[in-house]
DNA sequence: TATGAATGAGCATTCATTCAT
DNA sequence: GATGAATGAATGCTCATTCAT
């Protein structure tokens, strides 16, 4: 009669296991094949489980992808957090080139991930108006953070205009970072780090 | 003898025509409605012709958007290749961060052709290998136009590696150009395109 | 607990009888229009269903039309085998002009069940790999039923290579069956099977 | 102003040659795709020549082999023609296995001009009325030809309705013959042929 | 919640045929 | 006769979604 809230009962925790399995195979199917070729029936055959499941946990699969996106930007939020933690880049003694370099590096790291899915989700952002504001608001988040990062380093910065000056590097280092994680040209990857590393120093650190 | 070469005879004309009618016909859908939403039934409705006429010129709808956007590129490239005329950038007397400006608003100009278009091919580009490619090619093209433009000004340089430097500078502008142009977010551009230029600018040029 | 296997659920019942419907609509079509011009669409339409039920319960109108065949070939050669049981052949008495006889009768039998799909299958083994291994295999077990069959008589046998007798004799029967039941010529049809009769009496028989 | 009636003018002779090319590219698709799978758009574009020219000469694809078939029949009967002449099989001395295996052997001949082609007329024997008509009168003309040749020999024949007899016959000839030319098993074929014309001569000749 | 059969609009593509040049 | 662009009905098939069990 009793059922404890902190473990879900059986129907609780099937219902949960199926939504599992379902994220799951979005994700191999959608980084696989693409989102456009990816459909419902699909997804719920990988997963093992019928398409009336599907339908009781998500509207269609464009939330299903939106839910696992948004997953994953959370793990990326937390793990982001943890390096920064670890790190102390705001101590002042940290050289600005090497602060720029560690930032360009984390950024990579995240795109290690899952970079199939980071590229279907990239062409929706450009094609669809939801993920489109996600996107935006993605930006917004990582513009948000490097501007606090560099709080701590202003008397050594040479821009007036902190947040436009953010906005330009965080694009600038998304491009290039896709340029090589999604489009895969591992051939010059790491001059144009460096060049990139160079810009953005040069760019807002007074020397 | 009697075929005007210049003038081509009626049903040469007649295919011209309903060619061009499928051409404009998928400008408008695609940049409307989107490349998956839209149908070569569609395509030929908005045309007035049958959808078999479609197929007579075009294997599919992809071989459409690719010779759409390849005589789009051709007019680019024809309408930069003016500008450049026209300027005289090479002229050694210009000042390095009036030179910046200048390409960065040329880019700018180039997205005010067709912007909706341009945001459909962009997705593609992350979800189609055929795009994908063509999005390399041109990125090469624009990177390739941009030595030459710096060559002539060597001695003011302050990086070795130019062909890194100058895919760097490429990828950043096409990044921000996009968050103006394709995102829409006229709030600070111009603040945007300031800091892009002076980034640029003190990234390249030693003074 | 509570679901008696020997009657399926509402579900499975529903499926069955939705699959019943379409094989007998394919067969009402196959027979009256033939093969190629059947679609899908009219079977669907014909069985009171929705073209993607089609869908759900076969592949392509081939596997329909191989469903339904073997279905086919399986009630025939239950036949056989209970005629096979019921008439004895095998006894050393029967008269080897009569036993001849009563195969070529049977394979007559066999023809009135349903020739015009017959007629259609017939095509289909000329012109298609998978019918034509399947028209193979039905002929290779006739060749064995009909070599059991004589082996009782094997001392009153004058061929020595008896499984190329009995090939012979399988396409022999089956070309003149075929010529009267598909080509329908019943004037002569009697005087035909007499002959039939004759020569393959007196091909395999001492006497 | 005069135009030899034996040397057409150009103009003739070039609906000839257009009529030739879209003959042999008829042959070569049909034997090559199948009838089914071969359009006339392809078969114009094979022979050289536009789709239009097609409908000049021919008023649909089925008439254009209905010709290919028909000129192809008039051949082998030339052939035949020509080999019993040369043979004289109507000697009286001819053994009458002999005879019986040199038809046989005639009729695989037949069969290697183009079994592909064959093969797909012989489709269309079952499943189009038209091509049945033209099969049902080749067989007659068959029967015919072998009445007349043991016509020679009847005093040693056994049987009394001789055209039944000969129907019987010609229709197990075929049948032997496709299964190893058009169905293609050259294992066991020389057994089946040996089979096929003790079995004949069995029926037929007295000893 | 879970199931999976049913639905029918929609899609890409082909085809035989016409007809103005 | 020769041409080949135009036609639009038809084909095979998929899809997101519903709903009775």
């Amino acid at each position: 009669m009793s059922i404890p809230p902190s473990a879900p009962a059986g129907k609780q925790r099937r219902a949960q296991e199926t939504r599992a399995k379902l994220i799951e195979a979005g994700i191999a199917l959608f980084s696989e094949q693409g989102y456009h070729q990816t459909s419902s029936k699909k997804i719920a055959r990988r997963a093992g489980v019928a398409v009336g499941s599907f339908y009781n946990h998500f509207t269609d699969k464009k939330e299903l992808l939106l839910t696992i996106h948004k997953e994953h930007v959370a793990r990326i939020h937390a793990m982001v957090a943890e390096s920064l933690a670890a790190a102390d880049f705001g101590a002042s003694g940290v050289h600005g080139r090497k602060l720029i370099g560690a930032i360009i590096h984390q950024t990579l790291r995240l795109h290690d991930l899952s970079p199939d899915l980071h590229r279907q989700i990239s062409a929706l952002v450009y094609s669809d108006p939801d993920f489109a504001e996600m996107g935006r608001s993605e930006e917004a988040h990582a513009v948000e953070q490097i501007m606090a990062l560099l709080e701590a380093h202003r008397d050594r910065l040479r821009v007036d205009d902190l947040r436009s000056a953010c906005q330009v590097v965080v694009q600038a280092i998304e491009a290039v970072v896709h340029g090589i994680k999604i489009f895969g040209q591992p051939e010059g990857a790491d001059a144009q780090l460096d060049a990139l590393g160079d810009m953005i120093h040069r760019f807002l650190f007074r020397d």
